[in-house]
DNA sequence: AAATTGCGCAACTCAAAAGTTGCACATATA
DNA sequence: TATATGTGCAACTTTTGAGTTGCGCAATTT
């Protein structure tokens, strides 16, 4: 079952691996250790993470470094894309109030 | 209880609602027909985004008209800046690395 | 004033997701 | 080969969240 990546970014232990990992590549036990929690329950998040690409495994003998995968993060970006014509909007209105409020002093 | 905005955005119906009302501002009721959804449903999602101030309500008479706050979705922006550096580092790379299969042709 | 309309809130059901425990498998080390 | 280590997978419990139904309140309409 294919995961979403907004769904992925709402947990916050996602979005702290996902900052480590844009740092350094690291294993499941490497992350584990970092957060109070057992290593299978950031392994169900390395999970989630990975079916949806934001993270890449490299296997090294037994040992598996999950990496930070920017291309795919970038789909946030375009996501946002439709709304940065709002706020610039929404700010361009704002100055607009603030020059209006300025001429009538 | 404070929602955050990140999983506010987790779920494609609030998504949906953020997209239409960065059009234009919009009643509980005008959202709940464009989604084949119970007035109420809609409006606990309405209540997400508006706890995390994603959205304003506007009333005018017993209606409420909510809008899109793109004040507040810059602070996806600004979550995402942490990563930009590297995905254009993971890019350069690749580009080195096209360069190099180029030259070595 | 009575009826209608637009909303929000609370209780409930049902499904999904977070976390734990236990197990199996592959790779390393003695 | 026996043992230890790193990992993923499955079953289970507990929590969270989406959606419905029912209710009450405020603003309009008749």
């Amino acid at each position: 079952m294919k995961q979403d990546i907004f769904q992925a970014i709402a947990d916050p232990t996602r979005r702290a691996i996902l900052t480590l990992l844009a740092i350094q590549a690291l294993t499941p036990n490497a992350m584990a250790q970092k957060f109070d929690m057992t290593r299978q329950a950031v392994s169900k998040h390395i999970k989630v993470l990975h079916e949806c690409e934001l993270i890449k495994p490299e296997h090294s003998g037994r040992e598996i470094y999950y990496h930070f995968n920017a291309k795919k993060m970038q789909e946030f970006d375009h996501w946002l894309a439709q709304f940065r014509q709002s706020w610039e909007t929404q700010f361009n209105q704002l100055d607009q109030l603030l020059t209006t409020i300025k001429e009538q002093k």
